[in-house]
RNA sequence: GUGCUCGUAGUCGAGUGGAUAAGACGUCGGUCUCCGACACCGAAGAGCGCGGGUUCAAAUCCCGCCGAGCACACCA
């Protein structure tokens, strides 16, 4: 149990003593004890305000409720209790508290950072979901960075997370991928050709058709035209899929589940209109099969079945969202380009109509990702002639500074991405001067050990009183509780921002206590806390995706 | 036009009702006989687009206006 929720017991339990005591009158339900971490070191180790927010429901001014509770608390937490402006109530933890934290820290070793379990309800994550009829460029490299950071702190704050990808291998996308490849496969074969209007014009639809040309030569070249064009479609396929894995691979981003547009043709999808068929939740009109989404918040209806009898994209999605929710996830979360904003209505209208709570399906918008160079947006690929692919990104500023610099902004803000900076190597580069203090760390580690420096039974911790020392002890009691936020509001830029923090702090704390040339035990609490920093900048880096060098 | 998102120092940005609005870049001024200067310390600089409202308390909630982005397909 974190000092946190301690408190919060210890607050319970005297609000409860005063209402017995009819020091305070009950009228209503009881907020949360809501117990925050104050903006000042002078407010205290923490804080809370229920004083000021149940004013109105004991009918007393703040300070009064205040005292009633302050006045019934009794433990040997806290070296004093304030209540301080309006009526915060700020607690004064005693040092042997901190010291018994730490060292209950510094015992779970690799463990810190690990939450316990919350039980067995599986959350579902859908993110990327590119369409393989090209390379994965930077905008989905900004998802693939969230979803994978996001999937990870919410596993470290206990949950069970099932990652997928959605494959998009059914309809006009992977039609126009087939047209593509086969125009380029007569062209490179020595035919004159006329390439398809809305096909792909990008470089890798030529190296695909490269790669299925040396390992199958020219053996399609005189089959029928539609015989051809099918074969090379799913030649083509195969190959997108492949070098989308390796990209994703590359970028340290796996998959529990991939999940495949076609299984859901024509079954599926028929099956899902049936429902709505027998429910009202379609119509038909002009030849064509609508979805009465205004019903629920759409601003119109949608077209689901074609008048041509092809399913719309829509329809696809109802049927894989039935799908999702059939299979008894407790939470539903997709990432989403931020051009996709406008489809949520329908999509949760169509639910709601096939007997799902809606609510439960959470869409997480990304905003646009903009590269600049010597302050200049970069915006198309010279090699590709399409948006920047994400393995040019990988191979100028490496996965670390990618990952890194993707995370630090929150999802729904536009990104602006300084290639320049992500390459620097100085303080002014966040993710070179996180890592910077993980190497330095280690550099400690390396001296102390060639000194003779070890850490033999339990550190005594209390010999850590100066100001650095207790800041960076504060600082590291906050990890849990950030992951605990970031995993709440799938926010990895909470992270990102905390473990940059917490580098700060330890560098103040490198400034101002020396561990090699001070008295023995002194020495080794150092180290030992050190010990816990290193852990902890490893776990949350780890927790974004990136790498926790010892050297650099 | 309609809908959604957003508007915080010169710049980038944290902040999901509470205590004097983080932090970074840039600017100015300092620091290497010292476990990594690939680093560190200090200073100046905003009252949160504008105007109303709700509240004991608003950058945070509500309304209007202004400005930006995105979306408004029988494409995915």
């Amino acid at each position: 149990m974190q000092v946190k929720d301690k408190i919060a017991a210890q607050i319970k339990l005297a609000v409860e003593a005063a209402m017995n005591d009819g020091a305070l009158k009950f009228s209503d339900a009881l907020p949360e004890v809501a117990l925050e971490v104050p903006p000042k070191k002078e407010f205290g180790d923490f804080a809370t305000n229920f004083a000021m927010q149940t004013a109105k429901i004991f009918r007393a001014s703040p300070r009064k409720i205040a005292e009633e509770i302050k006045s019934r608390i009794s433990s040997d937490l806290f070296e004093r209790i304030e209540i301080a402006g309006a009526g915060f109530m700020n607690f004064y933890l005693r040092n042997d508290v901190i010291y018994r934290e730490l060292k209950t820290i510094y015992d779970a070793g690799e463990n810190f950072g690990n939450l316990p379990n919350k039980g067995n309800v599986t959350i579902q994550i859908e993110y990327v979901s590119a369409n393989p009829t090209g390379l994965l460029h930077v905008g989905h490299g900004r998802g693939a960075a969230a979803g994978s950071a996001i999937v990870n702190i919410m596993r470290a704050a206990g949950y069970n997370v099932e990652s997928e990808y959605y494959i998009n291998d059914a309809g006009n996308q992977m039609d126009k991928l087939a047209k593509s490849v086969n125009a380029r496969y007569l062209e490179l074969l020595g035919q004159e050709i006329n390439f398809p209007e809305d096909g792909y014009q990008g470089a890798d639809i030529i190296d695909t058709t490269r790669r299925i040309i040396s390992r199958h030569g020219d053996k399609y070249l005189n089959l029928p035209a539609d015989e051809r064009i099918k074969i090379l479609g799913e030649l083509a396929y195969a190959d997108k899929m492949l070098e989308l894995q390796k990209d994703l691979e590359n970028f340290g981003v796996e998959f529990d589940v991939w999940f495949s547009e076609r299984t859901l043709h024509p079954d599926k999808i028929n099956a899902a209109i049936e429902v709505l068929k027998s429910n009202g939740g379609v119509y038909e009109q002009d030849g064509a099969l609508w979805l009465a989404s205004s019903k629920y918040g759409d601003d119109k209806d949608r077209v689901v079945i074609r008048e041509n009898g092809e399913p719309t994209y829509l329809a696809a999605d109802i049927a894989y969202h039935k799908n999702k929710f059939e299979r008894g996830f407790g939470e539903l979360i997709n990432l989403w380009g931020a051009d996709h904003h406008g489809y949520v209505a329908r999509v949760k209208a169509a639910m709601t109509m096939l007997g799902y709570d809606a609510d439960k399906l959470k869409i997480i918008f990304l905003q646009m990702v903009s590269l600049f160079r010597s302050g200049e947006a970069v915006k198309m690929s010279k090699r590709a002639g399409t948006a920047i692919p994400m393995r040019e990104l990988m191979e100028e500023v490496g996965t670390d500074a990618a990952r890194y610099f993707f995370l630090m902004r929150s999802t729904d803000s536009q990104l602006d991405f300084d290639l320049d900076l992500a390459k620097s190597q100085s303080a002014d580069n966040p993710v070179y001067y996180i890592q910077y203090a993980h190497a330095r760390i280690c550099s400690i580690f390396r001296q102390t050990k060639e000194a003779g420096l070890t850490i033999e039974g339990a550190p005594n911790f209390s010999l850590m009183n100066s100001t650095s020392e207790i800041d960076l002890i504060n600082k590291i009691f906050e990890y849990p509780d950030e992951i605990e936020k970031a995993a709440a509001e799938y926010s990895p830029q909470r992270i990102a921002r905390y473990v940059y923090d917490l580098a700060s702090t330890f560098s103040a704390f490198y400034r101002d206590c020396r561990i090699l040339g001070v008295e023995k035990d002194l020495a080794v609490a150092r180290l030992a806390l050190l010990k816990i920093t290193k852990h902890t900048i490893e776990h949350a880096l780890g927790l974004l995706g990136v790498s926790a060098p010892e050297r650099m």
